[in-house]
DNA sequence: ATACATGCAAATTTTTTGCAAGCGC
DNA sequence: GCGCTTGCAAAAAATTTGCATGTAT
């Protein structure tokens, strides 16, 4: 069973007042500033412990390590091929996406994840700059 | 400029053939049959480059090592939480994707990654055996 | 001849794990 | 007290990089 702890909660309550998605690292320095002797070991261990009970998400973008959503609901992501970014992104008329994908699917479809690339905002304005 | 290579022309005849998205480890092993001393490093840049420019990608399903597909057209993935096993997907009426996604972004979106999470067919199959 | 590509090995980066001690229930 | 959790350190896994040499153009 699933005993509670002061540090997962911290880690949980970090993470969901984060909007940009942050790295374990980031976390656990965060974390650090609570519970200076944590280590990165536990900050993984409960990362993946809150993703695999659904209360985040694990995104693995590609670019650089993995982030983590504190908010577990279906939604998307933009990441920048520039700075790696990670940003929440709305997209409309897209909830019918898992009823598609499992018209002719034999499994079993739990959920999707789904990563836009490109040029993010602030990038896409520096890139006007230079040339 | 880019140069040709045989061992890049290796790596990517190969990715065409294999329709289960190998790792770079794979790539590596299979590659060495015909090229006994090509080294990882190499496999790695060439699987990075090919990407860059297009000609393949790159799956990073969160599970496991990055996978690489020799089918460079956009279309969907299906990765098996189980097994770890990546399919293709075939998602009808999604195309529409991209358009939806730029509507209301202010950066540029120039391509998508959607993975669809769940059990494949043979794991959804041995669950039920041992329930 | 020049510049890109390779092989090799070492280094980095990212993540996981073993274990003794601590803590929630 | 039992069993989950932690901190610490070490290890493992995955990927990148420096450099001397090789090769395409």
């Amino acid at each position: 069973m699933l005993k509670y702890s002061k540090q997962r909660e911290s880690i949980k309550n970090f993470l969901v007042t984060r909007y940009d998605h942050p790295t374990a690292e980031t976390v656990y320095l965060n974390i650090r500033r609570e519970f200076p002797n944590i280590s990165l070991g536990t900050v993984y261990r409960n990362l993946n412990l809150l993703a695999e009970i659904g209360e985040i998400q694990k995104l693995s973008p590609g670019i650089g390590p993995d982030r983590f959503d504190g908010n577990p609901t279906p939604h998307y992501h933009f990441i920048c091929r520039h700075c790696g970014c990670v940003m929440d992104l709305t997209v409309s008329g897209l909830d019918h996406i898992n009823i598609l994908a499992g018209q002719d699917f034999d499994g079993e479809i739990e959920g999707h994840i789904t990563y836009f690339y490109g040029a993010c905002p602030s990038c896409k304005a520096s890139e006007k700059c230079s040339s």
